[in-house]
DNA sequence: GAATAAGATGATAGCGCTGTCAAGAATTTA
DNA sequence: TAAATTCTTGACAGCGCTATCATCTTATTC
C-alpha cells in the first residue's frame, strides 16, 4: 500500500462536476438539493457525473451561503456518566434523521469551561443549542441571547430561562428521595453525595428540605470529583464511620447507590434490613442489582427528546416559538428493594 | 422577556470590528489569529472592539478561506456504552486543547449505518478521521482513501489498514480470558455474549480457540442486541439451563458481567466458590463489585489517546506519517475475585 | 546621513457554494 | 397565431474570512 496523497490531488468541487455534465454550477447544485427542479435530462447527467466524480459536496461553502450550517450545538457535563449516554442518543435519534449534525463538547461540571464551550459552539454557528443545566455565566448568556437562535436548557428548571426551559425539580426530586426514607420510618437519614455536578447540588437542598421537616440531623459526606462507583463505597464508609447510627442513605446518584450497596455487601452489612439505600437517575442497571435499587427515575431522554423536537419545529416553523417556555417533565419515584424499614433496635 | 429576533439584527463580522477599531479587516484578522505580528496599539484597540461587539469569528468563512476545517471526524457505534464514554474522553482531552472539534456520530454497530456517517463527515471535511472498527464496506473505504486525510482504525488489529490502525487482539483476548478459566480447571466454561458488536464476535472465536485448546465442549449463548446489565442475568439463566454443569462464565463484556454476578447473588449462586466470571473492558465498576469482576482490561483510552497523538503529529508536521501504521497496544488479563477454581464435585 | 533591512499595515482576490433575478424555452390559452 | 403563462436554465454577486503580495514605516548599518 501506498502512502496516501495529502493535498496533492484538489478535491473535486461542484464546477467539476458541473463541466463534467456541461451544465452550469447552479444547475449541478439544485439537481442536489431540489432535484424537482430540474429536467430529467439534465438531472440524470448531473447524477452520473457525481458518481463518476466521487463528488463531495463541500458543507462549509454550502452553509455559509446559504446561512443554515445544519448543525445542533450540546454542551454536557461529561461523556462517561451513563445519563448523559442516554440524553445525547436522544439528540441523536430527532437531529441526524431530520438532517443535522449534533456537535457536542463537554464542560466537566465547570461553568468557565462552559462558557468556553459556548463560545465556541458559537463560532460553528450553530442553528439552536442545547445546555444541560441553567447555572450559565452571565457572559454566557449574554452570547447566547445574542445568538438569535434557539436556546433551550434542561435538566433543571429556572424562574429566568435564557429562552427555553425543558427539565425538572432536582430540589424536589431530592426532597422525595429522603422523604421516602423518613416515611419508612427512619430518622437517622444520611447523604453521600459528589456536589461537583450542580444538579447534586439542588438535590442536596431537597434533603435538607426534608430533613428540616421530619426534625431530623443533617449527615452529610461529599467528594469533589466527578461521581463514580468507587466513591459511592468511600463515601459510605466515612458517613457510617462519622454517623454509625445511620439506617438510610441518599445517594447522589446511581453510581454511588451502586458503590454503597457493594461496600455494604463486603462489610456484611444488609440492604435493607441493617441500611436502606436509594440512588438517583433511575440508571438502567439499578433494576436489575441484587438487591435491586430504589431510585428517581428522571426523564433524561424525555427531556432531550422534547426540547429536539421543539428545536426542529422552531427552526422549521419560521421561527414560531411554543408557548410554552418552561416546561417540567417531573420524575418518579421507584421503590425496589433496596429501601425498607428501619431496624427494630435503632 | 421578550421572544428572541431571529435575524433580525445581524451578526457582527470581522469588517464590523475593524471598522469600529478603525483598521482594516486584514488587521483585525490578525490580531485573532497571529497577535505577535501586529503592534500593541492597534491590537488593544481591536481586542476592545471585539469585546465590546461580543464579536464571535465565523469558524465556517475561516475554514473555508484557509481550508483548514479544525475538524476531527469520530465513529463510534453507541454512545451509552461506557467504553466508548472512556475512548471520546481520550480525544477531547487531546484535541480540544490543541484547537480542534471533535465530531461525532453513531453507527449503532451497523456497518451500513457505518458508511453513511463516513460520508457525511466526509463533507464536513474533517483533517482526520478515527473509527471503532475494521469492519468498513468496500464503498466506505473506498471515499476515506480518496478523501486524502488520516484514516484511524482503532479498537482491533487488520492487516490491511486504510491508513493506521491502532488497536489490539480481540481474539488473543478472548482467548486469554477463556484461557484463564481453562487454566483455573474450569472444564465446562461457557460464554454469553451480544455479538451485534463485532468485536464481540471476535472474542467469541478467542473463546473457541482455547475450547478446542483445552478439548472442552462449546457452550454459548447470545442476544442480538446491545449489551447491558439486564441481559447479562438473562443470557446466565439461559446458560444454565441448557448447561447446568457450567462452573466458569467468559462475559463478552463488564456489563453483563455485572448483570451475571447480579443474577448469581438473586439465586444464591456463590461467585466464584460455585461459579466464577469473568468479563471484558475492565470497566471502573468492576473493580469494587462484590466480590470484584475479573476481566481483561483493554487500553480503549490509549488507543484513542495515541489515535489523536498520531493524527496532531501528521497534521502539524506537514503530512509526514508514522512508520509504523499498525499498532497493537495490547491487553492485560486482571485476575480479581470472581473468577477461582472450580467447585470440588464437578 | 544615505542605504538597507526589518517590521507593520493594507488592498486584492478568492475559498465553494447558494440566493436572487433575468432570460430563454416550452406550453397553454384565447 | 399571437399573447400569456409556466417551466428551465444560467449569470452574477456575495456569504465572512484568510493567503498573498504590495506598500509604507521605522529601525539598523556603515
Amino acid at each position: 500500500m501506498t502512502i496516501l496523497p495529502r493535498g496533492k490531488s484538489r478535491r473535486i468541487t461542484l464546477d467539476d462536476v458541473a463541466s463534467h455534465a456541461k451544465v452550469s454550477a447552479i444547475t449541478a447544485s439544485r439537481v442536489l438539493r431540489k432535484p424537482e427542479m430540474v429536467s430529467a435530462d439534465l438531472r440524470a447527467r448531473v447524477d452520473s457525473a457525481v458518481r463518476e466524480l466521487a463528488y463531495i459536496p463541500n458543507q462549509l461553502a454550502s452553509a455559509l451561503a446559504s446561512s443554515r450550517t445544519g448543525r445542533i450545538a450540546v454542551i454536557v457535563p461529561s461523556l462517561t456518566n451513563g445519563v448523559f449516554g442516554d440524553y445525547l442518543r436522544a439528540l441523536h435519534d430527532v437531529f441526524v434523521p431530520a438532517g443535522f449534525q449534533v456537535l457536542v463538547l463537554t464542560s466537566h461540571y465547570l461553568p468557565r469551561h462552559e462558557e468556553k464551550a459556548i463560545a465556541t459552539m458559537l463560532g460553528q454557528y450553530p442553528e439552536a443549542i442545547i445546555l444541560a443545566g441553567i447555572g450559565q455565566t452571565a457572559q454566557a448568556r449574554k452570547s447566547l441571547r445574542q445568538a438569535g437562535i434557539p436556546v433551550v436548557q434542561t435538566m433543571e428548571m429556572t424562574d429566568k430561562p435564557i429562552d427555553i426551559n425543558i427539565g425538572m425539580s432536582q430540589v424536589g426530586a431530592g426532597y422525595a428521595a429522603a422523604r421516602h426514607l423518613f416515611e419508612l420510618g427512619h430518622i437517622h437519614v444520611g447523604q453521600i453525595s459528589a456536589p461537583l455536578d450542580s444538579r447534586s447540588r439542588k438535590r442536596l437542598e431537597g434533603y435538607m428540605q426534608a430533613v428540616r421537616e421530619f426534625g431530623a440531623v443533617p449527615m452529610m459526606v461529599s467528594v469533589d470529583q466527578p461521581s463514580s462507583v468507587p466513591f459511592g463505597g468511600q463515601l459510605l464508609t466515612e458517613l457510617m464511620a462519622r454517623w454509625p447510627q445511620v439506617t438510610g442513605v441518599f445517594c447522589g446518584n446511581d453510581n454511588l447507590a451502586l458503590g454503597a450497596l457493594f461496600e455494604c455487601q463486603r462489610r456484611g452489612i444488609r440492604v435493607p434490613q441493617d441500611l436502606s439505600i436509594i440512588g438517583f437517575n433511575d440508571l438502567e442497571v439499578s433494576a436489575c442489582a441484587y438487591p435491586s435499587l430504589s431510585s428517581i427515575a428522571t426523564p433524561r431522554y424525555e427531556m432531550a427528546h422534547s426540547a429536539a423536537e421543539i428545536i426542529l419545529e422552531i427552526i422549521r416553523g419560521t421561527g414560531h416559538r411554543p408557548q410554552q417556555r418552561q416546561i417540567d417533565l417531573g420524575f418518579r419515584l421507584v421503590a425496589r428493594e433496596s429501601t425498607g424499614k428501619p431496624p427494630q433496635s435503632a
